[in-house]
DNA sequence: ACACTATTCAAGTGATTAGTTGATTACTAG
DNA sequence: CTAGTAATCAACTAATCACTTGAATAGTGT
């Protein structure tokens, strides 16, 4: 085989990696930040085996690296241009690929106004990596339960801390700000904060304890 | 199908255009320009059928368009962010996949002990006259469009026709050759072989597409 | 040593993919 | 109309891939 040949047949590998969709929907977690095995294969709702599989084919490609702490495995893209070649690729595929215009259209830009939007649709969108959920309350509140993937920013932090939204947020995603409750006006502030930098933000329907007591799945610091 | 499904396995869809080292081939030489089927499938060494449906599925991908013009059908890249997407794909290739890594060094950094020089530089150097610049890709290449002032000769020809280089490079200036992109070997081997004779020369830090992309100006001929 | 958990490995099945071959379509030139 | 050319289509084989299942490994806590 020609060095040309093997060269591009390298290339190829990565791009294999790429040719999956499951495998892009655990590159799109794992873009949030590290993730367990375990966590991937619940949230991409595939079985753990198949899971593994699928983490091991992206770290040979050399999209993720993966860090064993205890029982637990945790895997991380391993670099930005990893992250950049997933935009490129969102970005031609937005472009070129009219059933994806299409379904883009549909699903999102018709429900994006101003108004906030309900749990429910939340839950669906954030579980599918669409949104990027921002938890404005204090540290010790988010510690003690928050909305799954939530980052937590608290309002007086955010104008500093804008950039590490920026990144968990590739390509200008709908960020969802949350905090106490209907009433609470610290979910409003981030909002109006977010917007006025150019970012497409709306607000939960309501705050965190009516998402908890809805039975809705929540996360906790250990 | 969910929503979220639906749009990964689309997004896949491109992926899967990128998974074979032979459509990776056909794309990095249409980035050069418009192809016939034919010609395309000399240059990668495949039967005319076979390229027909590579072809094919880059297209269901968006990445390519094509044109009939009498009996030929002319396929060219269909957007800038197919050669963004095509760089970003090398950039993680060549950052994490050891095997990458080792070939490039073997076939090509050995070759090239001085550092290729970076795009923004060539075009002040070649604007103040310092440096010829130096195709070395076929001439139907060159003609579809090229760095501005850069003379053309073809790899093969090099040895031939060095006395119109010399001519053009009175005092002994800086030879920058360029080729199809950053993994052609084609420059590397133009480098040594001027190298050979005495002359000053380096290479490109890529080729003709990524300078096209960067908006830098092109020459083209009528 | 024991049970328990998170992950990986190994083997198998059905689906998809790459490439070959020969026929077919679309167009041009005589 | 006929011969010839460029590209595509259709049918087929071998290889690869996605996913499942059950067993194996590695680390924790008792």
């Amino acid at each position: 085989m020609s060095f040309k040949q093997e060269l591009f047949s390298q290339f190829a590998r990565v791009g294999k990696a790429l040719s999956n969709g499951n495998r892009l929907e655990l590159l799109e977690f794992l873009a949030q930040g590290e993730r367990s095995v375990e966590q991937l294969s619940t949230v991409a709702g595939l079985t753990v085996a198949n899971t593994s599989q699928h983490l091991q084919q992206l770290r040979h490609a050399g999209m993720v690296s993966c860090r064993k702490e205890g029982l637990k495995v945790y895997y991380r893209i391993s670099g930005d241009d990893v992250i950049k070649l997933l935009d490129a690729l969102r970005a031609v595929a937005e472009r070129h690929v009219s059933d994806v215009q299409h379904l883009v259209n549909t699903f999102l830009t018709v429900k994006d106004d101003l108004e906030p939007i309900p749990r429910s649709e939340l839950l669906e969108r954030a579980r599918d990596g669409l949104v990027t959920v921002l938890d404005v309350r204090p540290p010790e509140e988010y510690a003690a339960g928050h909305v799954p993937g939530a980052v937590n920013i608290p309002l007086q932090e955010l104008e500093q801390r804008l950039d590490e939204l920026d990144s968990q947020n590739g390509d200008n995603r709908e960020i969802i700000a949350y905090c106490r409750g209907p009433h609470c006006v610290l979910a409003f502030d981030a909002v109006a904060r977010l917007r006025e930098k150019g970012m497409k933000a709306r607000r939960l329907e309501d705050g965190y304890p009516e998402w908890q007591v809805a039975g809705l799945p929540v996360e906790k610091a250990q």
